[in-house]
Formats: structure tokens, sequence, C-alpha cells
DNA sequence: TACATAAACGCAACTCATTTGCGTAAAAAA
DNA sequence: TTTTTTACGCAAATGAGTTGCGTTTATGTA
């Protein structure tokens, strides 16, 4: 069995063409929009397909949500950790000019205590600027 | 004149019923979306008027935009300073129960050398939890 | 104070990402 | 193999934000 495949296995998710290219693309791509996934999969050009298996994936914890410097949906998949209770406490790159979004697993989200009344549950940490490639 | 004529004109701005009142909603406000303006001021119900008066004021520096819990366009209006130069390196904070978001003037973006071959420009940093009214 | 003009307004219609409904197909379980 | 459950795919809807355009109004100037 391919690694995309067992990767839907593990997830306890179906193993249809569509998707075994979807998880196939993740692992070969930084992050993801609907857009991108249309442009780069020929197992399917509907979209709502591809909006549901993006739930369906992020729901079983396999992708998170990364920011987008245009404000879209796109993912990335999750690298070290499967359960949907493991924090992603990691830093997320945008580059200005491809508008690819990275993890930089080598930096995480400062920790803070509450400030000014605030409860602080959560950071997250976006930084920008021109990815390797683009320089 | 009153203090939010007074910010247009600073700014460069017309003064129109809607803008007064617009500008004086952002000095009682932590941050806004184009819906809660809508819900809020009664000289104007048109969206597209608005829009527009949020993107004059973006253009002239009198607001900046500010992250939101549903990735709508929203801003607050820049207390410090004035000039399209200044940089916010404020950390926000977004309450997850009122949808809210703050500025936090106390607590600063973290700054980053290059990293792994990024070429880091910037950073933002987005911290959620309870805001002190939602606890 | 009246006039010219550039900015602001308001209505209609559009764009485009994302969602919902629903009938059909196909994967996995029995 | 049959049943059950999940996924697919088409059409249509939603909703935030945008664009076009004709009208109005604030403001600078005569």
């Amino acid at each position: 069995m391919k690694k995309a495949e067992k990767i839907l296995k593990d997830f306890d998710l179906r193993k249809t063409n569509f998707r075994i290219e979807l998880v196939a693309l993740f692992l070969n791509s930084t992050s993801l929009t609907a857009d991108d996934i249309k442009e780069k999969i020929s197992a399917t050009k509907d979209k709502v397909t591809i909006y549901r298996a993006l739930e369906a994936f992020e729901k079983k914890c396999m992708i998170h949500r990364v920011p987008d410097k245009d404000n879209l949906i796109r993912y990335a998949i999750c690298q070290r950790n499967s359960s949907c209770s493991h924090d992603h406490n990691h830093a997320h790159f945008i580059c200005n000019v491809c508008a690819d979004t990275f993890c930089i697993e080598s930096i995480n989200t400062p920790k803070f205590e509450n400030e000014a009344g605030f409860n602080i549950k959560k950071s997250k940490l976006i930084l920008e600027g021109e990815c390797p490639s683009c320089q």
C-alpha cells in the first residue's frame, strides 16, 4: 500500500481515487487552497468534492488550516502528530511573492501570561517575507 | 469642533454626517467589521458607502486592519500614530466569546532573524482567549 | 454668497469563495 | 453478495466584498 493510502486508512477515511491523489498532493506540497487542488488534481474537477474532502481531512486532523495571504482557506498536512488534541504551536510563513504558506517547525509560537485582564489561551505567529525559492 | 470632526480634518477627509458618526463609533469601539458598522450607524444603511469609507480611512492610515475570528475585514482606529509609515507592531487579541479583536499595545510582535532560508520581513502575533468583559 | 469641482453617496448588479440540497455511485462492513 | 455508510457531482444558494454609474454634497475659489 502506498503512503497516501496508508494515511487515509490510519485516519479512517475511504480510499477513493480522488482522495488518494489529494493526500499524495498534500505530501508533496507546503500548503494548498481549494483552487490549487482543482488545478493540480485530475481525479475530480468538482469544487464541492474538494471542499468536502478538505472538511473531512480537517475533522480527522489529517490536515490543519494555515493562514493565507488572501484570506482564502488554506491547508497543510500535519507532519508531526495526528491526534486532534495536538497543538500546532509552530509559526507559519507567508511568502509575499508566490503566496504560499509554510510551516516553520523550528519557530514556536510564544506563550503569554494573562495581560491587562485578557485571558490568553493561545497564540499564533505569522511571519512574512520571501521564501527560499522566491528570493 | 468635535473630536471626530477634527480627526477627519486632520486626515484630509470630508466631514459628512455618516463619516463623522463613523469616526465617533471607531473612537468608542475596539474594532469593527462592515456589518458592525451597518448595525450601529444611522446615517447610512448602504454597505457600499461603508466599504468605501473604510477604504478611504485605511488609505489615509486613520484605521488599520486587524485580524478577525471569522476572516472578515475588520478595522481598529490607529491610536498611536497617524502616518502611513508607522509600524503596527503590537499584538492583536481575538476574543472567542464576543469575537471582537483588541489591540494589545503592551505586547509587541517579536523580531526574527532569517531562518532556514526564509527572508523574514515582518511578523504578526495573534492571541486568542477571553477578553476582560467575557470572562 | 454663488460656482465649480472633486469627493462622497446610493442604487443595481456583479464577482467569487464557500456552502447546501439531493439524487447517484462506490467503498467498506456485514 | 447484500447492506450500509460515505463520497461524488451537479445545480443552486449564500454572503462578503467590489464595480459602474448617475446624483448629491462638501469644500475651495471667485
